[in-house]
DNA sequence: TGCCGTGACTGTACGGTGTAAAGTTCGGAG
DNA sequence: CTCCGAACTTTACACCGTACAGTCACGGCA
């Protein structure tokens, strides 16, 4: 019963390897979030013990490095040929569905202390095409502050939205309100009937402040 | 031994209190942090054992309810009478502000499912000063949704920063990367060549993405 | 062919987490 | 004096990341 060696035919056996532990854990990230992905489950999924992952990475933590990396490689490089406004532009929605598709890396992107190489390849190609766009190295800092600030707060704002569909939004704003006096809040109520016409969608927001923003940079590189 | 009730006058024994529990609570937040905050290390702080902080609340995420609209209370309110773009601004700073203060709060203020009345009044004023100020309900929800997203994305960033004074800067920079060749991410080391420079703040960034977003709406509502 | 090192993986254990459930203590009302 | 209910404690459970030691199969070498 022991020896199993005899009957190695079964299962053969192909050893982890960090690239398929990171592709395995991206997959259920997405499915679970980062909070319910254990060491223990993460290794269920893989058909090992928890502790095998320690001879593949060092820590929890390392995995979630390269998971960020991951998604980084995700997002849409501006190009520097192009103009920067375009390109500006694809990035900033391309990077917005990414960080929609993977959630949970809301936070994470810019706080790993070990970046890997697809977030430096993506910073230096920002910052390239807003240099190559005419932009100065003070301004590229500033654009960039602004552009992602924004991104990364959408993001951040829309996945906690405490609902989902339209009809979720109903109930929700429903308990939130019903406890109050309407007269109390007459501009939030006013505003809960705007977001649940039928045609609003929150999503749509984005579009609105991008181009905002990015007709305010295109506007004060040309002044100066 | 067993009966201390005949010595209780060494200690008077006050009993908890959700302000209280709330109170120290926030204190605790602010110095170690959301996650290193269990319900043992709560209790210990208040002279108590853990579960009894359980017949105040009906568990942990109900202690942070309370502490987000704590936070929320801080925050400055717009005033529905003045000159919107001043409020707006006022308003903003102050929240990014009180967001720097609590840095474990970004991420939470919006994804609440159960707001306190501190959080319904902040939604409430914004919305306000800015109907009171010229844009109808569409703008309204435009102009909050990017200046929230901007706001709360900017504190994300700066809070995620992997460095804090401008000396860890450099060392952290060097870290990044002594590993790769130079020459293959050019503009980011320009970009950490800016960065390094004595007058450069990252904080000092907010204020150039808020102005550049109050005038854009300032000349989209006045096109309208 | 036998041996033995090495790398991949497992088993067990420790101190931590949130919280369910039951037990203790005690001031105040009847 | 009794008894109730509120406040608090004790104990327990299932889970977490990971340190540490053990097991097993395979490749190179005698």
């Amino acid at each position: 019963m022991t020896t199993r060696s005899t009957t190695r035919s079964a299962q053969p056996r192909v050893p982890l390897s960090r690239e398929r532990v990171l592709q395995v854990t991206l997959g259920l990230a997405d499915q679970v979030g980062l909070d319910s992905l254990s060491m223990r489950r993460l290794g269920q999924e893989l058909g090992v013990e928890a502790m095998a992952l320690y001879h593949h990475f060092a820590s929890r933590d390392e995995i979630v490095d390269g998971l960020v990396d991951l998604v980084f490689a995700e997002v849409d490089l501006p190009l520097g040929e192009g103009d920067w406004k375009v390109e500006m532009r694809r990035r900033a929605i391309s990077l917005r569905d990414v960080l929609l598709r993977h959630r949970w890396a809301i936070g994470l992107m810019e706080s790993r202390r070990n970046p890997g190489a697809a977030g430096l390849r993506h910073h230096d190609a920002v910052i390239g095409s807003l240099r190559a766009g005419g932009f100065d190295i003070v301004m590229a800092a500033h654009a960039y502050s602004v552009l992602d600030s924004y991104i990364y707060g959408f993001a951040l704002t829309k996945m906690n939205l405490p609902f989902e569909a339209s009809e979720e939004v109903a109930d929700v704003a429903q308990d939130m309100l019903e406890a109050f006096p309407v007269n109390e809040y007459p501009h939030l109520v006013e505003m809960i009937g705007h977001a649940l016409k039928p045609g609003y969608d929150f999503g749509d927001e984005f579009a609105f402040g991008l181009d905002l923003i990015l007709d305010g940079l295109g506007r004060i590189r040309a002044i100066e």
